[in-house]
DNA sequence: TTTATTCGGTACGAAACCGCACCGAACGGG
DNA sequence: CCCGTTCGGTGCGGTTTCGTACCGAATAAA
């Protein structure tokens, strides 16, 4: 509730180009130009809230180095998506909504983020057929991770969907450290936050993870995903096939982030 | 399981055009008519399964008179989304997926079905700018019903599960009568069959509903709205915004569904 | 009509989660 | 360095939901 609505333009760095947006970066060089050149660079703050349920939507939004959390709902606010640089948000607006259903938030540390409006972007959608087909790719990817979640919420236990959500971070996230405290956790998968602190305790003496206050340390990758064997996986199947290799998100460029400390 | 795959053209039908498909009927009349011409209408029986995880895709599905589930999942298989004759299936296609991440299936009594191969869709798509905008709509009204479940799912009770669940249905449906067992909604919400029993119970008898052996009555719904609160309206809503008036999607015209008995 | 199958009613112990609440430790701001 | 705040560790009773299983009734098939 405290959340600061983000003040575009402030803070406005000299524009990153190439930008180390995945989706911007699998473009063509001709598609990638008409929408970096009207894109205008933001630096977010943890907790800034981007678009808020029922506001007009006007711009994409494609993360250089944060992570962004899609979520629905007002008293029970659940998380629905989470978006890195392998993605953009404000995709409603490629299908022809006017308004934002949904609520996105800065939640990692401090980041950048590439903001295109809409006038631009409907401009470069007339110029350019290539381009249109290159963002839905990335619409599909989120209609996949989307189907994904509800299985998962709706038949696994606590265990897997927390494992899941944070194999999912750990992908878009650079090196093997997460920024988050266990009631945001558990803010985002709808559950207690005592639940998370108890699973997460499990898994350190599984040797899964190592927590810290704020942070916890992905320490056996692999472990993580047999155990969520099922429900993860499928949507970052669907991501390469349709927009790119990816392995893990981040891996394909390192070093540009290690700016905030 | 004992799903019969579709055989495509088999019962062909004569084509009902104009068709009774809401997203078809929205469409200018051009547009319309270029994927008329090309629709192959099926007649299809309770079961039959249109779409496999894993295969390719090469056709949109617009329903008549029959119901679409759409399920994920090998082992625990839950429905991520319901499709009547308000939207269609196999939106994939338009985001440039070839192979399908999921399933759909008959989930009413038996029905039509307009198919719509590719090719023609491809071409239409780029005879018609206009025809993009309108089916897109659609599958921004699907990512906030996935949403919105992924909400409920995450939150709510199965009591507020369930009514959502039956609401859904109703909307999609001629009259107040679902042909369905506990077994397939517990099926598609992932939990307990007797679960399913137990709160339906409850839901009769407070006069919400009327269960009979394969059957369920909506017999109060307002009521049903009112128990389902925060998890139900706003992917209407959505809909009546994008794509047209809806109240019931079934309301608007009746009588040509009655020809099963 | 008879028979096989599906469907729904019901029960009961067990497990998973929840709600709440308290408290110390870690942290950040003054 | 002190103080207010956030964060995590922990406990406990209470629900909700599960897993499983059995059995009669309704229905479809033979």
């Amino acid at each position: 509730m405290g959340q600061r609505i983000a003040t575009h333009g402030v803070d406005a760095a000299p524009a990153p180009i190439p930008s180390s947006n995945l989706v911007l970066r699998a473009l063509a060089k001709a598609d990638r130009l008409l929408l970096e050149k009207g894109a205008e660079p933001l630096h977010l703050r943890r907790g800034d809230a981007l678009i808020e349920v029922g506001q007009p939507l006007d711009a994409l939004f494609f993360p250089e180095t944060t992570l962004l959390t899609i979520a629905k709902g007002l008293g029970d606010r659940a998380e629905i998506a989470v978006v890195g640089r392998e993605g953009f948000a404000g995709w409603s607006l490629l299908l022809g909504a006017k308004c934002a259903g949904h609520s996105v938030a800065v939640s990692t540390r401090d980041g950048c983020i590439l903001r295109v409006g809409f006038d631009i972007v409907r401009k470069a959608l007339g110029a350019s057929p290539t381009l249109r087909i290159a963002l839905l790719a990335f619409v599909e990817v989120l209609t996949v991770q989307m189907g994904t979640s509800i299985r998962s919420t709706a038949c696994d236990h606590l265990d897997v969907r927390i494992a899941r959500w944070l194999l999912m971070r750990h992908d878009r996230v650079g090196g093997d450290e997460l920024l988050v405290c266990h009631a945001e956790m558990a803010a985002g998968l709808g559950i207690r936050r005592a639940s998370v602190t108890d699973i997460l305790h499990i898994f350190e003496g599984d040797g899964l993870v190592r927590c810290r206050r704020g942070q916890i340390l992905i320490r056996d990758r692999d472990r993580l995903e047999k155990l969520a064997a099922g429900s993860y996986g499928e949507p970052e199947r669907c991501y390469k096939a349709l927009i790119g290799p990816c392995e893990k998100f981040q891996a394909i460029l390192e070093g540009s982030q290690r700016a905030s400390a």
